[in-house]
DNA sequence: CCTATGATGATCT
DNA sequence: GATCATCATAGGT
């Protein structure tokens, strides 16, 4: 039985380095998700990197809580969080161990599993949308908190894991301000995508929320 | 294509 | 109580 050199896992010391070196490699990589529905296989095709404690954009800026402590785990390992009351959002933790880094999964491109993508994601109008934004993904993936901590390389098949895949030319990899990230991380240019790829998410800027406070009833 | 806005609840201060 | 690493929808261009 043989194995195409980009049907090869990342080994975890790919994810064993800064997070401004592993964001950008994982472009073009395969993302594989085994779960009770079956097999999605994506290229990731958009990437953010949160670089721990000295970034003022990241979850762990403010230091370890319940919510972001997997951050402060080994490399190699997930963090999903849930946002804005609905979604949540797919993070590969990096090392080095003690910096709490992590790189946020924004895009990609369904290349197995459409039919099951499409089950999860119905109000996607083609599918260059179905995992077009982070929470996109993670829902196409069916991903949510129950996979936070979980290990890319526990045992033979596990629920989520990294191939190799085809990296694109290097200069089709793009750099840029993070969506949606404000105050002083707002300028770190630490979004990466594959130039023209049609699968990559729209950029919006920061957009502070004013004065809309919410009747309690 | 674009912009504006409501939905919804965990998290942290 | 404010914020939030977002999305779907409605309506204008």
């Amino acid at each position: 039985m043989t194995t195409s050199p980009d049907r090869a896992p990342l080994t975890r010391d790919f994810f064993d380095r800064c997070v401004l070196e592993v964001a950008p490699d994982l472009l073009g990589r395969t993302l594989v998700r085994h779960s009770a529905g079956g097999t999605i296989e994506l290229r990731l095709t958009e990437v953010e990197a949160y670089a721990g404690e000295v970034d003022p954009g990241s979850h762990a800026y403010r230091g370890r809580t319940p919510r972001n402590s997997v951050m402060f785990g080994p490399p190699g390992h997930t963090y999903v969080y849930f946002t804005y009351g609905m979604w949540h959002c797919l993070n590969l933790v990096c090392g080095p161990e003690g910096r709490a880094s992590g790189v946020l999964l924004r895009a990609g491109e369904i290349d197995v599993g459409v039919g099951l993508a499409r089950e999860r994601r119905i109000s996607a109008r083609s599918d260059k949308e179905l995992a077009k934004g982070p929470a996109r993904l993670a829902t196409a993936l069916d991903v949510d908190r129950e996979l936070n901590g979980s290990d890319l390389f526990d045992g033979p098949a596990p629920a989520l894991s990294v191939l190799h895949g085809t990296p694109p030319p290097r200069d089709l990899v793009r750099s840029g301000p993070r969506t949606g990230v404000g105050g002083d991380g707002a300028h770190q240019p630490w979004r990466f995508w594959i130039d023209g790829d049609p699968t990559v998410s729209p950029y919006r800027a920061h957009a502070p929320r004013h004065r809309a406070s919410r009747r309690t009833t």
